[in-house]
DNA sequence: TAGATTGTTAATCGATTAACAATC
DNA sequence: TAGATTGTTAATCGATTAACAATC
C-alpha cells in the first residue's frame, strides 16, 4: 500500500502542519507555495515539500499549494475524523481539565467513559458525562471497546492499570501519569506525555543564558 | 566555559535520564551501567555514554556510575534547584489544574502570581495565592521581575500577551494555547506545548494499523 | 511562451551506533 | 592481575538541505 515506511520524525511534523494551514484556511487563504509556509512556520521550503511528498505529491507546479486541499489530504492522514472511542481514567484536577480542554473530535476521537477509582467521585457527571467506578471497567470495555486509554491516574497505579487495559483489548495509551508505561507488544502504541519535561527545557535554557551572561 | 554547543536533542533527553535515575535512586540501587540503563530506558548504552559526556566523564571504567551522583549532576545540568520565578495567566479548568498538577519545586521554578481577566475569577485564590486581574500585571512585573510566563489563555489573546511580557522583561514562554508563539527575539525561550498533537499521534497510528490490517 | 514552483535526486550535515583503547 | 565498563574516536545511518529538471 504506502511505497515505504514515513519516518517517525515526517509524521510528528503533521499536527503542526494541520494547524498552520487551518489558520491560513480561517484566514481566507487559497493558495501558499512552500516557500511562504516555509517562512511562516521556520522550516525549510525543502523540508515541507519532502515531508508532503511522502504521502502524495499534493502540490501544483508554478502554482503552489491549495491550502484548503492541502489541509483535508493532511486531515485524512491523521484520521481527523475518525472516531476513535476513547476512555479516561483518573478524574482528579489533572483528568477533568484534560477533558474539559482538549478538543476529541478535532483529533478524530471520541470520549466514550470516565473512570475514578474513588467512590465518591464515580457517580458525579463530567460534561455530562457519567463517572463510572473503576470497578467497572472490565465490564465496559467488554461491551464498548474503547480503543484509547488516556490515564490521568497516580504514578504507582498506571503501569498495572495499562497491562490491565491492555489485556481488555485496549491498543493505544496517552499517558499523563510521571511514568514511562513499559509495554513489549509492538501494535501498542503509548504516548507519555511528561508536561515538567519541557518546563525543564526552560529552566534550563535560563541558567544558560545566566551562564554565560556572567561568563561575558 | 562550555567545549561547545550541545545539540537540543541531547538536551531534550536530558528529563528522561533525570526521571529513571530518581526512580532508581528511590529504588536504593547504588550503581548502573550503560548497558542496564540503556535495556531499562530501550535506548543503546552508546548513545548514553555519548549523552553523558556531553557535559563530563561522570562514570568510572569497569563500574559504571554511580546513580545518586550522576542524578545529581543532570539535576545541576538542568538547574532543577533554581529558583526560576513564574506566573500563570488564565485561570481557566485548565490552568488551574496546571497550578495543581505540575511540581514546579522539583523543576527549578517559583510559582509567584496568578493572573486571570475574568473580574470574578481574580479576587480568588488558588492554592493558597490570591488570584490578581490581568490589569495589574504590568505593575506585579516590574516589582517581581518574574523569568517565566506559563501561558493558559485563550488562543487570540496568547501572541499580544506574550508580546506584552517579553516587553516587561519576562525572557521564557510556557505556552498552552493551540498557536505557536512567534517570537523573534533570539534569547527568549518558547516551548509550545501541543497535547493534541500527541494525541494525533494515537489517532494517526491506529488508523495506520487498520489499514494494514485491512490489507493482509 | 515565460515565470513560478513543484517533485525528486544528489550532497551535506548531524545524530546514532559500533568499536576499542584507556583505566578503574 | 583479569574483568568490566567507561570515554572517545571512527563508521554508519538517517534526516535535512540544496539543486534542478519536470511541468503547470
Amino acid at each position: 500500500m504506502s511505497k515505504q515506511e514515513i519516518s517517525a520524525s515526517v509524521i510528528r511534523r503533521l499536527p503542526r502542519y494541520y494547524r498552520f494551514l487551518g489558520e491560513l484556511c480561517e484566514k481566507g487563504i487559497v493558495r501558499i507555495s512552500s516557500k511562504e509556509l516555509s517562512e511562516q512556520m521556520g522550516l525549510t521550503a525543502s523540508q515541507i515539500r519532502q515531508d508532503l511528498n511522502c504521502f502524495g505529491g499534493f502540490g501544483q507546479q508554478g502554482y503552489g499549494y491549495n491550502v484548503r486541499a492541502l489541509y483535508d489530504e493532511i486531515g485524512r492522514i491523521l484520521d481527523t475524523s475518525g472516531h476513535h472511542r476513547a476512555i479516561l481514567i483518573g478524574i482528579g484536577n489533572f483528568g477533568r481539565a484534560i477533558a474539559n480542554h482538549v478538543n476529541f473530535l478535532q483529533c478524530g476521537c471520541e470520549l466514550i467513559g470516565l473512570f475514578d477509582a474513588n467512590p465518591f467521585v464515580a457517580g458525579a457527571d463530567l460534561r455530562g458525562m457519567p463517572i463510572h467506578h473503576i470497578d467497572t471497567l472490565a465490564g465496559f470495555c467488554h461491551e464498548e471497546h474503547p480503543e484509547i486509554a488516556i490515564l490521568c491516574v497516580p504514578d504507582s497505579a498506571a503501569q498495572p492499570l495499562a497491562d490491565k487495559l491492555c489485556a481488555l483489548g485496549v491498543r493505544a495509551f496517552w499517558n499523563f501519569s510521571h511514568c514511562d508505561l513499559q509495554i513489549d507488544k509492538p501494535d501498542i502504541l503509548v504516548e507519555n506525555v511528561h508536561l515538567a519535561d519541557s518546563l525543564l527545557m526552560l529552566t534550563y535554557g535560563l541558567h544558560r543564558e545566566n551562564l554565560s551572561d556572567s561568563a561575558t
